[in-house]
DNA sequence: GGAACTAGCCTAACACCATTAGGCAAACCA
DNA sequence: TGGTTTGCCTAATGGTGTTAGGCTAGTTCC
């Protein structure tokens, strides 16, 4: 009887893939095992417990979107950066939206700390570097833009677009003219 | 053995409650059996399933949050109509976090068309009229709108904008000003 | 090469949840 | 009052999460 070689990284991954697969509330400890044709009290040696396991898949998912966001990043400015920012940010949730859901829970804050989170954080910030933004109007900007990537996704995503003919391209698009506009003429106090 | 007179708008009722007590996550037909006294199976005279009983509060929370919006909006235009609706909007989430969660189930296409998601819609575009939009820049600020709004909410719900320590009060107050500014501007295409 | 150890996967067992089938009694209705 | 409906129950099944303890494949050390 040849072994399976569990690890908690192989497990966090296979769990991710189902994510993608069939939906990120249907990733359970049983739909892991029976992937990797072992028993279920078996990933147990891995893996604490199925909140344990959640939580690796929505720091898999962090760490992955940030490298995406950053090689976008490279080498743009201003709106060109915005543009860039926001295209990876949506692809990625629509490669992967079983993993954008478990990016989705909330981490304990010191989990959160340690994790993706902050780079993206540093990212959005770098982007307003091109707009001479000073605080606090510079968090609030980033609070703005991150709500507007995360809402446009999340709605697409939930089909709350769906009954207007539009296309959601062209709207995503003009959105973004939208916030650049806003962050070159940020509204004064 | 007097009864306990469950109906399938108590079961949604106590459903909703409870989802805002323990977590959307964590409502299950037993525990609403429980807080009814009764056991599990006898809930399925009233309710399809598990499922159903998920979609009949997502429709409960539509419905409620639509009538808040509705009374936000009374007697209003332009701005103070886009701030009523914004805050009568996160209020509602704050107020009710287990029901808002609810709300972001997708439903199916009849479901959705019978839900007061269109008067949601109606309203949306009722603010837009303080500021002479056509279309499709009407469908865009519409979507941009609604995206803003549940990005925001959701993200402050999840602690998104917990390591910064500006206000998220003073942050989304903010925010509201650039989306008017926005909309008075609509960049042109 | 064999003995001792570690670690990986297994079986067994329990609790909770979702769901269906069929029974019995309360409530209503004639 | 007797019959019918309807509401809640018991019983049973299957999926999921989790713990405890066992067996053996692979590793280490003489």
């Amino acid at each position: 009887m040849t072994r399976a070689g569990l690890t908690a990284e192989r497990l966090t991954v296979a769990a991710a893939e189902l994510a993608d697969e069939i939906g990120y509330e249907n990733v359970t400890v049983s739909a892991v095992a029976r992937r990797f044709g072992v028993k279920d009290a078996s990933l147990y040696s891995h893996i604490r417990n199925a909140q344990d396991l959640r939580v690796r898949v929505a720091l898999l998912a962090l760490s992955e979107l940030a490298d995406r966001v950053a090689a976008a990043l490279a080498g743009r400015a201003g709106k060109d950066a915005l543009v860039a920012f926001a295209n990876a940010y949506r692809a990625y949730a629509k490669e992967h939206p079983g993993r954008y859901a478990a990016m989705q829970i909330d981490l304990d804050p010191e989990t959160a700390a340690a994790s993706a989170g902050p780079r993206h954080a540093e990212m959005t910030r770098a982007i307003l570097r091109g707009y001479q933004l000073s605080e606090p109007d510079q968090t609030d900007a980033v609070r703005m833009m991150h709500s507007t990537f995360h809402g446009y996704v999340s709605l697409e995503r939930s089909g709350g677009f769906r009954h207007t003919p539009r296309e959601v391209d062209a709207s995503w698009a003009r959105s973004l003219d939208a916030l650049d506009s806003i962050l070159r003429n940020w509204p004064p106090q």
